[in-house]
DNA sequence: GCAAGGTC
């Protein structure tokens, strides 16, 4: 018997091929330089038997759907006609040799095995080849395999248990495809068909609609009007130190701080009348710093924007030139934590010639591995990041040569010891109030050694006090001071957000981003500089990054916004996204125009997300969802249509006339 | 000239 296997990629077409033939394959080579066709024979067991193997591979999508010929003015017929135009899904140019080398293969093949990634596209990805295989045999039979890593047992194993292709999950794909396909394209003809007359900044450029791109920009005018109406208000707090053994200690208000200055007066002189502080509670335990999980995608981006100074699509540019080299993994993966079976002290051998890092790894392997933690995600496709060989800084390019060290450093990290200190906590009553401190002694820095991006320095030496013990601090003062308004999103920001928001995949996130600001959507600027691009630049609005006077931080109701961690707060160097004006006015324009469906807010794609689910569970169906769903953006079309006004105005109107709803 | 999703 004759069979057929075809993977999503050529790396795991040659995985696949080496763990099946136990190494002994035979490579032709296509017309397509990346694809090679493996040959050898292997055992399926079940009422396959014995088989001779062709084992080859697409790259992702073979296909494209597209409007026809028909559809291709953008003003006639009128936009609004895609939202029932014909589709035609035909296979790309570029993919055509490609797809002529499955039907060639399928000619002489009595069964077809889809070896693609295990996740919905994956799925979508498998029905392309099999009508790609049909095309030379109408009859071949077709399976899955489903496997979620390459590891050896594994991978033999799925081959010896093949399933069947999950028709719902294509279905779901397919929906997609075509929703996003239709709604994009609308959408995108008529904004820019309707804006463009009003010339200006407009005239010349094509404003799109997209349903990732548009959330992406959405939460940066989100941060963009949550900055702008930032009240300050003024607190109060009370600092108290005391000098001891020569170190001098700051100790915390219980309360933190208070907006009500009698409040805080009475309190405050309550404690200067008690004259004595006296301590309640000495402690001292043992504290762990954890060492950091296994590296995905977003991790990825998020440490490359905030601690590399590069793009998140720089890094991923980067990151795959890397995994094409054989550097490192496949970057594109969600899981964060390593399946049992794999060898990674063995990896982390490879890396002992390395000057700057070889030490430490020498290290592990003699004794300091510690498995790495294990994160909650695990997309059952791919292992996360890690490095594969040993890459000399000869062979890399400089920026490469950074995401390379990070990726490393992070391995190894994840397979060091915790780092390990002694923390001391102090707390005292001065007056009615309490106050306390905290000191951390670090007594093994363990990953932190190679892990070079976190540190561990707030350390402070705890003098000693004694419970119950009494004395007159050295200082107690009122102080006050003003909230700051959240900051300008970073790129790590944004990328958090479209992750918690489901907003684009770990291939696609950082695409989106570039995408808006192609558009002029949004631009960056330097933390701390003078945002050039910002609408606002005339406005005396505190910069971005300014601190409220004494030890505030943050501001009570302004807030870091969703997810926004703050993390990247004092850095230097690190780009800030402020929307343009044109994309004030798109996310404000849609928000008054449509009531119920506004598409400047990410619930839009999650609701696809959900649809898509529904249908994968077999609670609704591909029809279904076109329909309900095409209906209800054809709804938003026409009510946009009839505000137009709306849009049109806030698109020229000066930025100070506008506020958010 | 338009989307988002794979991938080289």
């Amino acid at each position: 018997m004759k069979v057929l296997c075809v993977a999503e990629k050529p790396s795991i077409s040659k995985a696949v091929a080496g763990h099946l033939s136990g190494g002994g394959f035979q490579t032709r080579n296509t017309r397509n330089q990346y694809i090679k066709n493996y040959t050898f024979s292997f055992d399926f067991g079940q009422s396959w038997g014995q088989c001779d193997v062709n084992m080859t591979c697409v790259t992702g999508h073979l296909t494209q759907a597209e409007f026809t010929n028909e559809f291709r003015n953008w003003s006639f017929p009128p936009p609004e006609a895609l939202f029932d135009a014909p589709i035609v899904t035909n296979v790309v140019d570029d993919k055509k040799a490609i797809a002529q080398n499955i039907a060639d293969q399928a000619r002489w093949s009595q069964l077809l095995v889809i070896w693609t990634d295990c996740d919905r596209e994956g799925e979508h990805i498998g029905n392309e080849i099999v009508e790609a295989a049909y095309k030379g045999n109408a009859n071949i039979r077709v399976k899955r395999a489903k496997f979620s890593n390459i590891e050896r047992a594994h991978v033999i194993s799925a081959a010896k248990r093949l399933v069947d292709l999950d028709e719902k999950q294509v279905s779901a794909v397919a929906a997609r495809i075509e929703l996003d396909l239709r709604i994009g394209y609308a959408f995108t003809r008529f904004i820019t068909n309707n804006l463009r007359p009003l010339r200006g900044p407009m005239e010349n450029l094509v404003i799109s609609y997209g349903s990732c791109q548009f959330p992406t920009l959405g939460f940066v005018v989100d941060r963009y009007f949550r900055v702008k109406n930032f009240v300050p208000e003024t607190f109060w707090g009370i600092k108290l130190t005391h000098l001891r053994e020569g170190k001098t200690i700051n100790f915390n208000w219980a309360r933190h701080r208070l907006f009500d200055r009698m409040a805080v007066v009475i309190l405050y002189e309550k404690c200067l009348a008690a004259k004595k502080a006296k301590v309640t509670k000495v402690q001292k335990k043992p504290t762990k710093k954890y060492k950091p999980l296994p590296l995905t995608t977003v991790e990825l981006q998020k440490a490359a924007t905030a601690l590399l100074r590069m793009s998140g699509q720089q890094a991923m540019t980067l990151a795959e030139g890397l995994y094409n080299k054989g550097f490192i993994s496949y970057p594109r993966t969600e899981t964060d934590r390593f399946d049992r079976g794999m060898n990674l002290k063995a990896l982390a051998e490879r890396q002992t010639p390395d000057a700057r890092w070889g030490n430490y790894a020498r290290g592990l392997c003699d004794g300091g591995f510690q498995q790495p933690r294990e994160g909650k995600h695990d997309d059952k496709a791919h292992p996360p990041i890690h490095p594969i060989t040993y890459a000399a800084p000869t062979v890399l390019s400089h920026d490469e040569g950074r995401i390379y060290e990070y990726v490393v450093r992070r391995f190894l990290a994840c397979c060091s010891d915790d780092a390990k200190g002694e923390a001391s906590d102090v707390e005292l009553q001065y007056g009615d109030e309490l106050f306390s401190a905290h000191g951390v002694i670090v007594s093994e820095r363990n990953y932190l050694e190679v892990f070079i991006y976190e540190k561990w320095d707030n350390t402070i030496e705890m003098p000693k006090f004694t419970v119950g013990e009494q004395f007159e601090p050295t200082e107690a003062m009122m102080t006050d001071g003003k909230t700051s308004p959240p900051s300008y999103l970073t790129e790590a920001d944004l990328i958090a957000l479209m992750d918690a928001n489901g907003i684009g995949t770990d291939a696609t996130m950082a695409e989106h981003i570039q995408k808006i600001q192609d558009r002029e959507y949004v631009a960056t600027v330097d933390r701390g500089g003078q945002p050039a691009g910002d609408p606002e630049q005339n406005d005396n609005e505190p910069a971005p990054a300014s601190r409220g006077r004494g030890r505030g931080r943050g501001g009570r109701g302004g807030g870091r916004g969703r997810g926004g961690s703050g993390t990247t707060t004092g850095r230097r160097g690190i780009k800030l996204f402020v929307p343009t004006q044109l994309g004030v006015a798109l996310i404000l324009g849609f928000d008054r125009m449509n009531f119920e469906t506004s598409l400047g807010k990410p619930f839009l794609r999650k609701e696809m997300e959900l649809k898509m689910k529904a249908i994968c569970d077999g609670h609704t169906t591909k029809d279904v969802v076109l329909r309900e769903s095409i209906a209800q953006y054809r709804h938003v079309y026409m009510e946009s249509q009839q505000k137009l006004h709306v849009l049109k105005s806030v698109s020229l109107a000066p930025c100070d006339e506008r506020h958010h709803p």
